[in-house]
DNA sequence: GTGAAAGCGCTAACAG
DNA sequence: CTGTTAGCGCTTTCAC
């Protein structure tokens, strides 16, 4: 598995490591005619320049890291196209970690992103991290960082995210206006800020409408399908059960529509359904699942763009950017109880 | 963003480099007095070695390239959990690649593995590619590659993949079995093997029970729910629609099982439906999809077996091992017209 | 038991 | 214009 070298080109024309070098980079001082022999061979030899070698010179490595908590959930998938996109343009290549929600982990990623002197990271939290210290550390030694989606308010730095207040006010608002009477809501984990806001927009719609915000239709599940599943089922059990659930993710509300159907229930008549991040499934099911689009694409192009104004502008730490994207509730049969004449 | 290298150590306690570096790496013929203030000032300053200067030492990484058409399949996040789980253990890390089905970007990925002296890679095909000399340049030089699910023939090389001519055998064979009288086949990719090889079974079946194969019941569309929609729409609107689908995959399942619903028509009675895969949504649709189950996660796990092997014993180039995984029917109501008394 | 020197592949002063 | 030297961080002969 020998690779060609600069020292085999330069052995061959008998020149020095530097000038072919030099002739590589198509630096201006070098004869032309040298020049052209240099490439030529070098293309005939297929040469490429060990990256290895140029990572450890210039502690750089033109990657970026990406730690999202799984790449199967469809929302970071998409997210990762939009980084890819812009990575990709800029010369930069995408390397993806998955913490599978575990803290520790992430901890492991992010050492490895760091020692591997990756250029930068661009992180969505695991629901198991209360601890920052990991990002803190690397943070403090000037490594540049990116928060998305799950974003850390503990450190200073750029990050996007979409209004999951607004989202989870206009999900609500929306069952309100079609007549639903006792709105439950599946959140996700609770110490995950975008947990909690979309829960306050629910609150906030709730009260601007002069409904009661009732304790036992509040309900947490983690975001899988399967869970939420088993958790909603309490909640279509209650002797007074909900008309209406905003789920706080589409892989929730993918496990209450299937709770519902298997209950026999109708849906949108006896209870209407609203998921968050419409992902592409959403159209498929049957009905098909109203859900608060978030622009995921977007923010991970717009978190790249950040990362990569932060690697290349070192130092200068200016106030942090929190690019905020805006959502869009898509409506669809699940919830659509009165016939929208728009 | 300083670095603690073995020379900060070696300044330190007044000892050479190369001393530290044994001492580290604790090799016996080291004074136990130096050996211990060494590991335990490496630690009082939490040292880690530069594994970029390892790799360009050693031409090693102990990285494992994975390369996956698409990271938001479910199929293939299994499969590399699958792979994660092995590798993690075996002290490798798992570096992810996209190539979107986009051969160019195939060929990008394999030449950043190869160059970035990753110790091997794992690849399942875009479905674009038919040439396949960018795999063979490397596995020429030594590289070790193990192909999985979408493997390529025409190379060497041990290769995991399930058996889908008995899967597309089952699916068509069970379909059958419930009495359907027409059954059509909206398969994958012609080029891939993988569609070939349901496509067998599917014939097969339908020869072994004397059914007569029907051309116009044989339609291909990509892997994605969107376009198998559209694509089985023709079918749905035949004059003598079918009364039954084998779908290649469950993303074409999904299309189909949305195109049933859509056209007003029941499923199973008016049209029973199979997919391919088992994915986790596969059981959370209305109604429950009946699928023919692949064991990705073991997928992943053989796959990576083998390639460690691979990469522990170069040279070694004894016969190569295919290994062909069992699949499973799954099914459900999107199936069932008899009730199974088994 | 420990140090000096060479080298992995490449670039960047520093000389001519 | 081109060659020489040094060094990125680490391991590994080869000496002592």
């Amino acid at each position: 598995m020998k690779n060609i070298t600069i020292k085999d080109i330069a052995r061959e024309l008998n020149l020095s490591t530097s000038t072919v070098s030099r002739a590589l980079r198509d630096s201006t001082e070098i004869g032309a005619e040298t020049k052209k022999r240099v490439l030529e061979l070098a293309h005939r030899l297929d040469y490429n320049p060990n990256p290895v070698a140029l990572s450890l010179l210039s502690s750089q490595s033109n990657d970026i890291g990406v730690i999202v908590p799984e790449i199967a959930n469809p929302f970071f998938a998409i997210v990762i196209a939009g980084i890819e996109d812009v990575a990709f343009a800029q010369g930069y290549h995408v390397v993806i970690y998955q913490s599978h929600e575990d803290y520790e982990r992430e901890v492991l990623n992010v050492k490895h992103i760091y020692n591997r002197r990756k250029d930068g990271l661009l992180v969505s939290v695991a629901t198991t991290t209360t601890d920052y210290t990991h990002f803190k550390n690397i943070h403090e030694r000037g490594f540049p960082i990116v928060f998305f989606d799950r974003i850390c308010e503990e450190i200073d730095t750029h990050s996007v995210s979409v209004d999951d207040f607004e989202g989870g006010y206009k999900a609500t608002e929306h069952l309100i206006q079609q007549g639903c009477q006792r709105i439950a809501h599946v959140s996700g984990p609770d110490h995950l800020l975008i947990s909690r806001r979309r829960f306050q927009g629910y609150r906030a719609a709730l009260l601007d409408y002069g409904r009661p915000l009732l304790d036992d239709l509040v309900i947490s599940s983690p975001y899988s399908p399967a869970n939420a599943l088993e958790t909603v089922q309490l909640l279509l059990t209650m002797p007074n059960r909900p008309d209406g659930i905003f789920a706080s993710s589409d892989n929730i509300a993918i496990g209450c529509h299937a709770a519902i159907i298997a209950a026999g229930l109708r849906m949108p008549e006896d209870i209407a359904l609203v998921g968050f991040s419409d992902l592409p499934i959403a159209a498929m099911l049957n009905p098909p699942l109203s859900s608060v689009a978030q622009p995921a694409f977007e923010m991970g192009r717009s978190a790249a763009e950040l990362l990569i104004k932060l690697i290349r502008n070192p130092g200068e730490h200016g106030t942090s950017i929190n690019n905020t994207l805006k959502t869009k509730l898509m409506v669809r049969k699940s919830s659509m109880r009165v016939s929208e004449s728009n």
